[in-house]
RNA sequence: GCUUUUUUAGCUCAGUCGGUAGAGCGCAUCCAUGGUAAGGAUGAGGUCGCAGGUUCGAUUCCUGCAAAAAGCACCA
């Protein structure tokens, strides 16, 4: 006799166990039609699943977060039943939800080519279509085998296998003919799975682990109605025009070459957003207790192995061995030099803590398919630095590294930073003890500032637990940029001491951070992040000047040079062109300001002022105009 | 590094079922001296990514290499 408590507070009385689907059916048809799966107890379950105790229940729709989830994870089923229809000898691994979608890894004896996507997909919908039942059977793990045994499903026996023996039962689920194990729950009708879109075909290693076999991936997006389907891939088309590598090109910023795969080649532009950022940076660590060092791009192995480096990456390192067979490494980290800077003269508990920067430029030899654009390039420039500190003073520079690296990214517009803190992998150097304490600090620092952030066991650097500050790029890849990481083996390897205020020498404690990671990166996310239109402070062009006709040169040119005295970026655009040529030109190489001059400007010795995105501010003398640009500025783009 | 795909003018792209190539934009010159997103005319510009092979003949077919794109793996 189960009594169902809903969200609303209310009870049923039911006389005999319930399914979730009848519970939906007493409180209405409509609710019932809509009804993907419900919530028992807290607990995700079928709408089949019978309820035989009281319990709190909550009915899942499509509306719900959840219920989206179901319906895209039994897409990834759908199209599993679709393939397996088109291509009888395919085998299915394995198919989650992922972010918008799903995907399917299949195994087949040839590669799947675009066409045949589009008639998986096409199947898809025809099956769906017909709104079949899907059908949950709670099966015992001998019989699950033989099944998939039976219908050669290799990497789905293999994944049986790996179910803990405690489990007696698998739930399948049969989607007519074909069938597929999961946890679930499921929709209980195809009626739910209707706005998809099977999008890409691309390699992918069976679980992760590129020993194993590549497998072929399917990936599809779905939601919850057509509409959002459209409106999601019209974003999509949209955000791709603001790939920062095509908007590199256009703004003329920088180039790639064949001849330096991972390298970039700075344009004036692109260099000058490049060297704002810098001057930012180091403005904004002076007010922070910095200072600035700049330590050499090559130095001997030897350095290397005593860092660790050597052993850890010597593969994907840049070396050069001279006449008299000494090996150089190219530095692919500026920290084994900043251990040597430290290590020099005699440090005095006095001097700490040492919080000592540098831009400096590393050397990576990056998998050639892990290069993408300035995000991921072989050499690029990070704002590094390294703290030297006693073990007391730590927590608190954790905390300030913190607040710094989030003031700053606020300064740039970014409101959602991702925040990630990666502990203790297996290759590691020092102790669990001092691993724990490491930890802790970080964890505790964040704790301390109230900010969320997301666990990554085991992906901590060699020598150290880390934090990462994920920003995300106009399609929705995330990039690290920032960090902070906390060491103290390097200190010991080097042997690196202070004097104590007892006059005993101590073992300093070392962070690593950097705020905007990589320049080249951060200058590519940035890129994305404004569509290209670089706030005035940034602008590598701040303004041009539009001189009417020829007639009016002489005092464009005035105008240009007294602005170029007061500091600004500012152009001549002299061209035999007609005006509305210019303006168009200028606006699509998104120039904050243009300033047309001709009679009545000169007359009056002011400027005409056109905004970028086409508002006219009206004629203004260059006074009114800098305090104009100097507020813009200080706004550094926010509004 | 792995899987798949791509590489033709400065840029974006067409094209040749094997007979050495086109467009638009840009660029140059000339005309027009113009007031807030494209004025007009003329012209120049390509060893069709690189190297082999097949062929009377290869930009086109095959092989290898390089770079790029998507994803996987990697990311100190």
């Amino acid at each position: 006799m189960p009594v169902i408590t809903l969200p609303d507070g209310s009870q049923r009385q039911f006389d005999a166990p319930v399914s979730i689907m009848d519970v939906a059916t007493t409180i209405g048809t409509g609710l019932a039609k809509a009804c993907i799966a419900g919530r028992v107890n807290g607990e995700l379950r079928d709408a089949c699943d019978v309820i035989t105790e009281d319990a709190t229940l909550s009915i899942i729709t499509i509306k719900d977060a959840d219920g989206l989830h179901i319906m895209r994870h039994s897409c990834a089923h759908l199209l599993g039943h679709a393939a397996k229809q088109l291509f009888p000898g395919i085998q299915m691994a394995i198919g989650p939800v992922i972010d918008n979608g799903f995907y399917y890894d299949v195994d087949y004896e040839r590669s799947l080519t675009l066409e045949d996507i589009a008639a998986i997909e096409k199947r898809m919908i025809a099956l769906a279509k017909t709104n079949y039942p899907v059908v949950k059977k709670v099966t015992p793990r001998a019989e699950v085998e033989r099944i998939f045994a039976e219908r050669n499903e290799a990497y789905k026996l293999e994944l049986v296998r790996d179910i803990p023996a405690s489990q007696t039962e698998i739930n399948l689920y049969y989607h007519e003919e074909y069938i597929d194990m999961c946890r679930g729950p499921h929709v209980p009708n195809m009626s739910f799975t209707k706005a998809f879109k099977l999008t890409k075909v691309a390699g992918a290693y069976w679980r992760g682990d590129s020993n194993k076999k590549m497998l072929q991936r399917i990936y599809g997006v779905a939601f919850a109605s057509e509409k959002e389907l459209k409106d999601y891939l019209q974003m999509m088309e949209e955000a791709e025009k603001r790939d920062h590598r095509k908007l590199g090109r256009q703004l003329d910023l920088f180039h790639f070459h064949e001849e330096a795969p991972g390298a970039v080649f700075w344009h004036p532009k692109g260099w000058t957003v490049f060297q704002q950022l810098i001057s930012y940076m180091r403005k904004r660590q002076e007010e922070a207790g910095y200072v600035e060092v700049n330590t050499p791009d090559v130095m001997d192995r030897s350095l290397w192995e005593v860092s660790g480096h050597w052993f850890n990456y010597r593969e994907n390192m840049f070396t050069t061995t001279t006449e008299d067979g000494r090996v150089f490494a190219l530095k692919p980290m500026n920290c084994p030099g900043g251990m040597l800077m430290y290590a020099q003269g005699q440090k005095s508990y006095r001097d700490l803590p040492i919080r000592m920067a540098e831009f400096g430029k590393v050397h990576r030899y990056e998998p050639s398919g892990a290069l993408h654009g300035l995000m991921r390039v072989r050499h690029f420039t990070q704002d590094d630095a390294h703290i030297f500190c006693t073990a007391e003073q730590m927590p608190q520079e954790c905390k300030d590294v913190v607040s710094l690296v989030l003031d700053i990214y606020k300064e740039f517009g970014f409101e959602n930073i991702h925040i990630k803190l990666s502990t203790r992998p297996e290759n590691r150097i020092g102790s669990d003890e001092t691993w724990d304490v490491l930890e802790a600090s970080l964890a505790n620092a964040l704790d301390s500032m109230g900010l969320a952030y997301t666990l990554f066991p085991g992906e901590g650097a060699f020598y150290g637990p880390k934090l990462e500050f994920v920003l995300r790029d106009a399609i929705g890849r995330d990039w690290q940029c920032g960090t902070l990481q906390v060491d103290m083996s390097l200190p010991d390897r080097f042997d690196l001491t202070y004097v104590a205020d007892d006059a005993s020498k101590k073992r300093p404690v070392m962070l690593h951070r950097a705020l905007f990671g990589s320049l080249e990166r951060f200058c590519g996310i940035l890129l994305e992040h404004y569509a290209g239109s670089f706030p005035v402070w940034l602008a590598p062009v701040q303004l041009v000047v539009l001189p009417v006709s020829e007639v009016f040169d002489d005092y464009a040119k005035k105008v240009v040079a007294e602005l170029r005295k007061s500091g600004y970026r500012v152009e001549l655009d002299l061209r035999n062109e007609k005006l509305g040529y210019k303006i168009r030109e200028h606006s699509m190489q998104r120039v904050p300001y243009t300033l047309v001059v001709g009679e009545q400007e000169r007359t009056s010795e002011t400027v005409n002022v056109r905004v970028r995105g086409g508002e006219t501010l009206g004629n203004m003398s260059l006074t009114q105009l800098t305090s104009h640009l100097e507020q813009a500025i200080a706004l550094k783009g926010r509004v």
